[in-house]
DNA sequence: CAGTATATAGAACATGTGTTCGATTGCCAA
DNA sequence: TTGGCAATCGAACACATGTTCTATATACTG
């Protein structure tokens, strides 16, 4: 991770004070004026860096539209002893080659959900991403808890790991052959019928925030 | 001093909650987006009269510079017993007329929900009846969080009091001439344009438990 | 030395945005 | 009715502002 060189954190530092004070964040030229940079692609070019280096957010085309990205996060989340009836569900990204599934290094964040919600058992979640599911109300960016199972029974919702490289949510037919079907709940997306499916538990609860 | 007109308050409450959402104030047209407005020079009628009416301060010419001047908050709901990070929100049952909203002999359940989840504010929680938001991924049996405000953004879906009587999650839409319509998200289903609708608070998570 | 990268400046461009103006509509009092 | 008054709309205007492009100076590397 590259060191931010004094201008870049005086630039940080002014539309953070700036915001506080005024209530809006300044312009590409006000902050030029601050700084000392005379020319608006100068400053530019510091705010680009900014947001490559993910200090800065910023919405492209939109005037005064720079928010800076709070830092000091480095407390991973005390919480060690669960709460009385909470559980703690980590939130997984993509899932890797044949797992171990919970290792550290894939936890995003974790999510404490009272045990009422999502039940017993080792659970943790991923966020759904496509259109495949929508006919079953789970949309793209929402968040699924799945109980970890080596199975699970006919016509329920299961993550399951498909060519050993990442996982999906689909509703999960078992066929008399003894294939797996693997079936979406959307007239455009195909049903899977693959090789080696692996079924890593069952969709117990969905979650989405909205806007 | 005068009082604020209905639509006064909508602006106050979205330029508020836009600053502490994304971090700068929205622009007139984004004001007239959200408050159904179609004109911005209907949007800058009603921001010179806020101005005058010493609810905002506005800095002459530049864009996004709009100020929401403090009010003395009345409480600043601290929910004392909260554990850490955590909120608790009441499942509500059918809502009688008029309320007191939170009364307790309506409310069914508590969950505790993850502030990092549902965010801030008042909150509560209904369970969805009936098919009408299919199309938004809302089921029928779902439980919506709410935030209770008095009103949403064009286009948000929200809990609305229809006819004094139930509480109906709908996607609301502002029309010019100051009705609102209720949309459904299901093609089975109509658009509501109730007499005297009353915007409980707008819905910021949906959960479903599946099985 | 040549060659590359980085930081900055200046000009120019496209468009986002606040503002103004005239017209329309509905409402209420004279 | 007539005459304001308030709210809204649509169009247009002026310019603030983010962005891009080209050029220059300095530092570093081979």
């Amino acid at each position: 991770m590259n060191r931010l060189t004094d201008r870049q954190r005086q630039i940080l530092d002014l539309i953070r004070d700036r915001v506080a004070e005024r209530g809006y964040p300044p312009t590409v030229r006000e902050i030029g004026e601050a700084v000392g940079l005379a020319s608006p692609s100068s400053v530019h070019a510091q705010i680009s860096a900014l947001v490559k280096a993910g200090r800065l957010r910023r919405d492209p085309s939109k005037t005064r539209a720079l928010v800076v990205i709070d830092q000091v996060r480095p407390l991973p989340a005390p919480t060690p002893p669960d709460a009385p009836d909470l559980r703690s569900v980590p939130l997984l990204g993509a899932i890797a080659a044949g797992a171990p599934l919970l290792a550290d290094q894939h936890v995003d964040s974790v999510l404490n959900l009272p045990s009422q919600l999502v039940g017993r058992g080792e659970l943790f979640m991923l966020e759904v991403q496509g259109e495949s599911m929508t006919g079953a109300g789970i949309l793209s960016g929402d968040r699924v808890v799945v109980r970890a199972q080596p199975t699970v029974e006919n016509g329920e919702i299961a993550a399951v790991l498909v060519e050993e490289t990442e996982a999906t949510v689909k509703r999960v037919r078992f066929r008399a052959d003894g294939r797996i079907e693997l079936l979406s709940e959307n007239p455009d997306y195909p049903t899977l019928k693959p090789d080696n499916p692996r079924v890593l538990g069952k969709v117990v609860t969905v979650i989405r925030s909205l806007k």
